[in-house]
DNA sequence: AAAACTGTACCGACCAGTCGGTACAGTATC
DNA sequence: GATACTGTACCGACTGGTCGGTACAGTTTT
């Protein structure tokens, strides 16, 4: 049997890196071929010809979930904010806003320590992570006020993880806090620290 | 053969133990119970002589895990302190000091994320993240402040899961001013929010 | 008809779990 | 104090099933 009529090979491909994330997500590592071309409405050698090996797939599913990420705290960039710290809070209205895509990300993350057994994936996070880190590092904000506005932030999102999470009005809350903090840092700094 | 001298079954089990956690923090699921057993200076055999599956095993472990970790916040729990958030200055110590056993900790916390695949597992976590949740809600700091502080130490504890972490002074700053947010909330909520 | 795909049948490696056996420390019986 | 028996701790060969990967024939689209 041929192409199925009406989706074309690029269609093709995303479906079963949508599947290999579904799969995953929930079987764990041990997700079949099998399954994952099934759930993508393809067969094992449709898989196969598209991605070499289960590595490859899941090499290419790690990228595809960094860059849709990066993508996310991206889209959250003002245009109009061109202050200090700009880049720490679209990080921060990334993490913390409760939009239905951003519960697919944090769904993502999550996903991405199964994957990390794998060295060329773990690699991979890693130069990410640290890329992410230095744009935060460069941010024009004082580095503690950024390490714990991020820390904040990782905390909250790394939460669901574990258990629930708290979507209510003190994540909003919480949210426009941090984000003030990064306008006026002074306030964190120049608190009455003992010592 | 029998028992190898010098060692008793207690002894056995907590190597088993010991040796899966290693073995799954770097080989994720498919670790083999061969691999595990060899490791720990026993066969297959009597791997599932003390393990009669693998998920038994694994299942085992992940209560080790969590139970461990609950010490460690029980050991920081500081007797002459009966002020209201004693138990989130706790929970605060033992995710930012930075003690060899910390280490351990956060690696193994990293670890449980790989094993949630499994319901079972997955239960456990749910209920065990529930209890300690509630505990740090009735700890009689205002419901902002302490999810300010414990989402902070979730965030730097899971930081060294996607990279590298930084144990340095910074982090010590930043341990000492979540535990005087503790002491003092007010320090932190009457600060001159806009809105 | 070439290119771009898809489905099926199959192979071989790998691995969880089984099972028959070994070693040996106690305990009981005579 | 010797013999017989019991339970615990462990070993390693084997099996049955699973799954990644291959080979290839069939089917569309251009």
């Amino acid at each position: 049997m041929g192409r199925t009529a009406g989706r074309s090979p690029q269609d093709t491909r995303r479906a079963l890196l949508d599947a290999a994330g579904e799969a995953i997500r929930t079987r764990g590592v041990n997700a079949t071929l099998d399954e994952i071309a099934r759930h993508a409405g393809v067969s094992k050698g449709g898989l196969i010809y598209h991605f070499a090996s289960k590595d490859e797939l899941i090499l290419e599913l790690a990228r595809d979930l960094l860059a849709s990420f990066r993508a996310q705290v991206e889209n959250r960039l003002d245009p109009a904010d061109t202050e200090p710290g700009r880049l720490t809070r679209a990080y921060v209205r990334a993490l913390l806003a409760p939009t239905e895509d951003e519960v697919v990300a944090r769904k993502s993350m999550a996903l991405i320590t199964q994957l990390m057994t794998i060295p060329a994936v773990a690699e991979l996070v890693d130069a990410d992570t640290r890329q992410l880190n230095a744009e935060l590092h460069a941010d024009g904000l004082p580095p503690d006020v950024m390490t714990l506005v991020t820390a904040t932030a990782d905390g909250v999102s790394s939460a669901p993880l574990w258990g629930e999470s708290s979507t209510g009005p003190e994540i909003r809350q919480l949210e426009r806090r941090l984000i003030q903090l990064t306008r006026q840092p002074g306030l964190w700094q120049e608190l009455p620290w003992e010592e």
